[in-house]
DNA sequence: AACATCCTTATTATCGATAACGCAAGGTTG
DNA sequence: CAACCTTGCGTTATCGATAATAAGGATGTT
């Protein structure tokens, strides 16, 4: 039977742009293989070493390596080099509290300046989340739903809390990825976002904040809840 | 009369090295201009016009300005240039509240690893406020109680974080004081911190909770509380 | 053997020059 | 007149080469 795709072409716009600038292909790249595992946690990664693999100067390797750094995804220690970030569970733990913090304290800013724009582009990252989700590519996925939660947060109008965010939301997706299970339900994943897309629509605060609350402490599961305990739903 | 000076000699390994990198020096220097508000917001700063002023290359000032971005202090636009990061009371007060989240919901951690390296290198970055507030200098006081504050968080041992913490401090900061009036009793945000050091040495983990979460939610006031509403203190 | 010092090597930091980009102003074409 | 192209300008992005740095090993001294 043939399987439809769902239409995504206004998606491009709001994922963050592959712009013609070497460095950021380069970090969009390095991004990618460190958030599937594919760079390991501690592995070093030198400049002219990336530069010759990746056919371009040390200074745009610098660059994309700085891009990395403000994520957290690596660590660059001044004349001694850069490696990748370790994942562990404590950070990941306390990161995903403070995504909680983040995302759920500012809802109703969100919700008073919702618009149809706002949840026509939501809709359109949660076919995007289908889509990729029915090619099985749980980083694709993983791309749109950052870009998701971007796009919510970004309602609330706080410029300097976004980069916060974006940071919280990666290394959720990092830790969350390199423990998963080879068949997860990836189908799934997109679908949770329907509820919180239609509670969006109706102006409903507080159904609205119960079930990101509930999306976001149920991303990861951290085993008996110590590390999360304490967080007001 | 004399006004003696508290000895701060194992301060310096304690506050971010000014490092010899000339990148790491600009830096500094324009992060205290845009934390004074000797910069304002908007205001465009263009790499080779820093470049002929701090008399160094377009490379070392890009460099500069990375790591200000990685702060938030400057908004970096592909192609159409650098500008001094805007200082929103809507932003400063979500940055509080991660500030809170951040600081408050890892002391347990904190206490558990407080040793007396930890006590001492406290009383030294109080003794270093101390002075700097003796002599009415409010920046290198902010320094100093940046400092005091990322030392007793990175006892939490959360790598990841800790660039959240900066961020939310720098922000913190720069609010503070870009609103505080000329005559501000710059001494009493120094002894502040002595109550938060006994009840670490006595490892009393609730009054400390208490102690801190106290402390940070009355740095600012941001008028009538609405803004910090629902803080769990 | 212990220790300081010099040197080698791997790597980052900085430089100066050139290329690419985005915008705005002015001109061209229908 | 409006839409579209072109060109110029201010600026950032990239390049290749050189300088500076830090760590470890080799060397020499006590």
């Amino acid at each position: 039977m043939a399987i439809e795709s769902f239409d995504t072409s206004a998606v491009p716009t709001l994922v963050p742009r592959q712009s013609s600038r070497r460095s950021h292909a380069l970090f969009v790249a390095l991004q990618k293989d460190i958030v599937l595992g594919d760079l390991a946690p501690g592995k070093a990664l030198t400049e002219l070493d990336l530069a010759q693999r990746f056919q371009c100067s040390q200074s745009t390797v610098r660059e994309a390596l700085m891009q990395l750094h403000e994520e957290g995804l690596v660590i660059r220690q001044p004349n001694r080099g850069t490696h990748v970030a370790p994942c562990n569970a404590d950070d990941a733990a306390a990161l995903l509290r403070i995504r909680h913090e983040v995302e759920c304290s500012t809802l109703d800013r969100v919700v008073a300046r919702t618009d149809e724009p706002l949840l026509a582009d939501l809709r359109n990252l949660l076919n995007a989340m289908r889509n990729a989700a029915r090619d099985a590519d749980e980083y694709l996925l993983s791309v749109y739903d950052r870009a998701f939660h971007l796009r919510l947060f970004e309602t609330a109008d706080l410029p300097l809390v976004t980069p916060i965010l974006t940071r919280c939301l990666i290394h959720n997706h990092r830790y969350k990825i390199q423990r998963s299970q080879p068949n997860r339900a990836l189908e799934e994943t997109a679908e949770r976002h329907v509820p919180i897309i239609e509670a969006l629509a109706a102006r409903d605060a507080p159904a609205l904040h119960r079930l990101l609350s509930h999306h976001i402490l149920t991303i990861v599961d951290f085993g008996p809840d110590l590390t999360l305990q304490g967080v007001s739903t």
